[in-house]
DNA sequence: AGTCTTCTTCTACAAATGTAGATATACGAA
DNA sequence: TTCGTATATCTACATTTGTAGAAGAAGACT
């Protein structure tokens, strides 16, 4: 199920596909040149795989060009994709990357009470034998 | 520098190596298998793309093994890796991620505590204006 | 209707990756 | 000192990935 992984280039696309909720190959071409120089058959070859992964599916023709949508959602890619970054690069062990990223993270006063509150909870919610 | 991307098995082998603080080729091999089945000259390989691609080196002969150790920290490696990593899964916005993990990860009263230290950190340090 | 464009579709190809076999060779044991 | 075995080296190969060219076809413009 969907259990494909999914290349640099194939999550380039597809994160411009959720941006846009939909968008024909040129539109996506367009939007990766934006970027950076890559030929249209170059970006047409990704959609066409991530469209045998099952990852996007066409919705709809307009003129000559196809329309395509995701078929997985943010976090059916991330929450996999990040249990396995977290195995590769820190064995399993999410609380050093947990502890860069809270100290790198560029973080506004809304998104520190967002995870005061979050931590709070996760206090709240520790054994006694923690 | 140090640029070249490492792939999943080569950062399987660097991990018991950072683990280990060096080790043999059949060591690893050892390693390697408690998890999963492969030939010794598999994981041969990649320590030698490890080597070629300058993350290990050879510091020793035991017999006729060749022993290894790291040439890149973890955080040499584990940095750029996850500024990739949240470029290509969360379009270069880490807070998602944050909060999946401070929600996920397994914590115990201690990583709590820390947590928070570095919250009330970044707190202190937020501009009026953000 | 004819032509120009723009897209699609197919094919190709080099580099990286995971995987392993074959062959040579140096240690260590007998 | 010889021999068996554990290692090293080298070669190989399928698959995935990034990249693009060629050829055909369907819309659009005149």
């Amino acid at each position: 199920m969907s259990d494909e992984e999914l290349s640099a280039f194939e999550l380039e696309v597809l994160q411009h596909l959720w941006h846009l909720e939909q968008a024909s190959t040129p539109e996506l071409h367009r939007r990766v040149c934006n970027v950076r120089d890559v030929k249209y058959s170059t970006v047409r070859t990704i959609v066409d795989r991530l469209e045998r992964k099952q990852a996007i599916e066409r919705i709809a023709q307009q003129g000559r060009a196809q329309v395509f949508r995701p078929l997985l959602s943010k976090a059916e890619v991330s929450l996999p994709m990040t249990r396995k970054f977290v195995d590769r690069v820190f064995a399993g062990d999410s609380r050093p990357l947990l502890s860069h990223l809270l100290d790198s993270a560029t973080l506004d006063s809304r998104d520190i009470a967002y995870l005061e509150s979050v931590i709070a909870r996760r206090k709240s919610e520790l054994d006694d034998n923690d």
